[in-house]
DNA sequence: CGCTTGTTTGACCTTAATCAACCTGGGTGG
DNA sequence: CCACCCAGGTTGATTAAGGTCAAACAAGCG
């Protein structure tokens, strides 16, 4: 197995924007680069993990398939991530892409010798995978204890921060995988996605434009909505207590 | 923030069983043990991480909270497992004692100068990394499409591996967590887990002997309700294929 | 022995899944 | 160029799984 990483797409930890370019990147730096289209497949579940990929441009879906045919994706990749770092023998999951994608590919025997020669690689590739543990376990909160709306709105804010991260000034956020693709990284379904967009529109919290974009009109609303509890605070805090809620 | 780790606790995946006391539990052989009675917590979530753990006997605990007040259980540890083993400056999670617990404490800084000089310690903590995250996948896959009775089966499933790889003869199953915190980690009501047992119980799959006992009377039968479609078959394994079942 | 906390069971209700119909927009080919 | 096609998306009606509320029950424990 191994661990899709995040450059800065699964950081959901706030207060920790900056986008340093770590050494990690700089590893692929002089690797020739490899074009996908969309929909092409990377990686795929159970291959032998011969690799570590680099995303120089473009948005890939990371996803396991169950016996009976549901797919789960666990995660999506975007410009700057890090994909395939792992220190198991197989692939526990595929990776495809998106949008028409470029990579640039590392043998896992040379990113190994990396490792155990550069001093610093090492923590860096800790500090990357600490980093997606923390993502996974935000994922593990948002899919054990939140309802559709809350899931829809950390959904959304999270892609308004990569968004953000990565240089943008507008709150129009850009989407580029599908509802159904939205839908099985929430545990949702699509029709529930769907009309819990449409909902939030009505509410005048986003806007939506064409079928891949979304306009985040009330940031703070939107926060307030994502059940986390005072985390995403920016310029808008509510003076009075949220009521007693509980239960799931 | 930091990961909570898993010796084999955590490990679902088959075919890993050996249980190699790794470099890692080495490093803390010298320290003293402290000890922690039931309900006490151990790190709390937000404090500033300064130590790393090693569980040597009882089980714990590891949680999250939301603003509501809604707890979300991402794991639990038992003898064995390390603890804290992250690079990041804060806990992001709380950990209690469930059972009285006797762990060893290594500082943080301790912890990186190991690692900083052993040659092997790193490929261990790595390797250790990547068990856990594949653990958490498995958790969202868990939390995603699986309906009740398949998450107490996979739970159930993920504890009997548990005790036979600890040495156990038996299918007697120790469940020192209470149901709610059962119910907290698999995103589910203490009731529907209540049911749930119930139902299985009267389904001749297991029989619960007091609150923390159960003992799996149909293996075979438990992971074929656990949904994971082919994964953990043992001894049983079905001729006819499953009927389709695309939907959550 | 009698609390207190944890667990089970029952009745009812809410949320999101399911089933189904219709809409929309970006190609493609006549 | 436009008609049609079709995958992707939206909206509506209905249902079922599991959450909620409530009450009774069990098991430690002081």
């Amino acid at each position: 197995m191994f661990i899709e990483s995040a450059g800065n797409s699964l950081r959901t930890i706030p207060g920790s924007f900056a986008v340093q370019p770590t050494s990690l990147q700089a590893l692929f730096s002089k690797l020739p680069a490899e074009s996908l289209s969309a929909g092409q497949t990377l990686i795929l579940e159970g291959d032998v993990a011969t690799s570590v990929f680099h995303v120089v441009t473009g948005s890939l879906r990371i996803f396991r398939i169950l016996g009976d045919g549901r797919r789960v994706i666990t995660g999506f990749l975007h410009a700057g991530d890090i994909l395939g770092m792992s220190f198991k023998s197989h692939y526990i999951y595929t990776a495809e892409a998106i949008t028409p994608v470029t990579i640039r590919r590392l043998s896992r025997k040379s990113f190994e010798n990396e490792i155990a020669v550069s001093p610093d690689l090492g923590p860096a590739v800790f500090h990357q995978m600490s980093d997606e543990m923390a993502a996974a376990q935000d994922q593990m909160v948002l899919l054990s204890t939140k309802n559709a709306e809350e899931r829809l709105c950390s959904f959304l804010l999270k892609e308004l921060q990569r968004t953000l991260n990565a240089g943008a000034l507008q709150t129009a956020v850009q989407l580029p995988m599908t509802r159904l693709d939205i839908a099985d990284y929430l545990g949702l379904t699509i029709e529930t996605v769907s009309r819990t967009l449409t909902k939030l529109s009505s509410k005048g919290v986003i806007e939506t434009a064409g079928r891949h974009s979304v306009k985040i009109l009330k940031r703070g609303k939107l926060a307030q909505m994502a059940g986390d509890g005072d985390e995403y605070e920016d310029d808008w805090r509510p003076a009075t207590p949220q009521p007693e809620r509980i239960r799931h």
